[in-house]
DNA sequence: TAGTGGTCTAGACCACCTC
DNA sequence: AGGTGGTCTAGACCACTAA
């Protein structure tokens, strides 16, 4: 069999080698960066894909592996292997790491504040990778449970991928909001990465959670990235944790 | 080649069939339990398993893929594979969470303030599995950068597998207290869960770590695994987070 | 029954480390 | 030179799904 390997790495100036299965899996990436297979459906079988690269099952089934490990894709015994989706997923918050101290809380209803247009500022812009005043959605939405807000999230997009996005369309739309955004602007969020500290509830946010000003809060920045770790939503959350704790397991 | 699964199964009153690699994975971690094999150790090549197991090396090679993604074993081409240790790595502190704003910070100083045994109390004795009332060590201490002091640890741990510890043995030491524990104890820390709220500081913990009482505070509880998932450590764990941040990645 | 992913094997060769 | 893990292949069979 002709060595892949060989060819990509004599195409490169220094040769950095890497093994058969990850070039594998980087063309795999690029088929998803670049929409040929969309969250949910299925891609071609291992066999077909082996057949369209010219290596063996195995070494695409081992790219497969490392992308299912990065949540990717999702394999089904039977079925297929299949683009990884928001929209099918028994979570409703997809990375929110917020958990009631009772286990059998219920869950956490939504209640959308606020939705519009400016100019980026400056923090947000350099977070998202944009121009300085270039034009972002910014949300605004409790979450709640029963009648007590729990979360207070502040959700910045760049608005060109997000054309059309208002809080009519929003609040018309019942599951995840990720899934909605995946259905609907086509951008799915793969990872993300959260900064936390403890800060004290002033004005506009001690109001929206209800608690007095100087209240400890969770403030969670969260930067979520869609594939080829492009970063697409800025997101900044006060959490109350009184009755509820932010989980995290270290391995 | 005799079927091991096929065996086993066979033995199992409910069949709960389990793939021949998941098998040997076990039978790794019951020697990794036992001490077969220490901390830092190297354990036999994949050859020699594959043979003791009568099963191929592919085989051997999976299950051990397993452990090396637990983080419990390291996989070194050309040497070996070896037991996971915090003797010797990069980090000083290696489920501390925690980062400096500045990437240019100093690194964090210790210093300890007490080391002393007493009776369990309620809550700590259940979260490590043990009787109300049994003995165990509780140590203080704080991070500090520079002069600063940034966290207070309470670190509570099981009295018995932890004999002879005490403020001096402790003090002795300069690595990572978790390669300490594994050096003199035997006990290697291989997960952990971690709960974390904002809280306001408060008498000792105001004081300790040098904050006005009500300034808030990251509370972090982590209660710390062994092989087998057996809770060892209670850490009890205030965060100053004006200049850190508690980092958490998201997949 | 046919197609998919999941497991297991056996053997070849490569990259890295040590002697 | 010889041993270790790392890659790649080819083929057999199993488990699950759907028509």
């Amino acid at each position: 069999m002709t060595d892949l390997a060989t060819r990509v790495v004599g195409a490169e100036p220094t040769p950095s080698f890497s093994p058969l299965y990850q070039q594998i899996k980087g063309l795999l990436l690029r088929s998803l960066q670049g929409g040929e297979w969309r969250p949910g459906e299925a891609i071609p079988s291992e066999m077909e894909l082996a057949a369209r690269f010219k290596v063996s099952q195995g070494t695409v089934r081992k790219a497969i592996d490392e992308l299912a490990a990065d949540n990717l894709v999702v394999r089904r015994q039977g079925k297929g292997t299949f683009v990884a989706t928001h929209a099918e997923e028994r979570t409703q918050y997809r990375f929110l790491r917020l958990q009631p101290d009772d286990a059998d809380a219920t869950a956490l209803r939504r209640r959308l504040l606020e939705c519009r247009r400016l100019r980026a500022p400056a923090d947000v812009a350099r977070a998202l990778d944009l121009k300085a005043g270039e034009s972002v959605v910014l949300i605004r939405r409790l979450l709640l449970q029963g009648e007590q807000p729990v979360v207070l999230d502040e959700i910045w997009l760049p608005a060109a991928p997000f054309k059309g996005l208002s809080a009519e369309r929003l609040a018309a739309n019942r599951g995840p909001m990720y899934a909605y955004f995946e259905a609907e602007y086509g951008v799915h969020m793969s990872r993300a990465d959260e900064k936390i500290r403890a800060v004290p509830a002033t004005g506009d946010g001690a109001q929206a959670l209800a608690v007095p000003e100087g209240t400890p809060l969770l403030s969670v920045e969260r930067l979520s990235y869609t594939y080829g770790d492009k970063p697409v939503e800025l997101r900044r959350g006060l959490y109350r944790t009184e009755a509820h704790h932010y989980r995290n397991v270290l391995t």
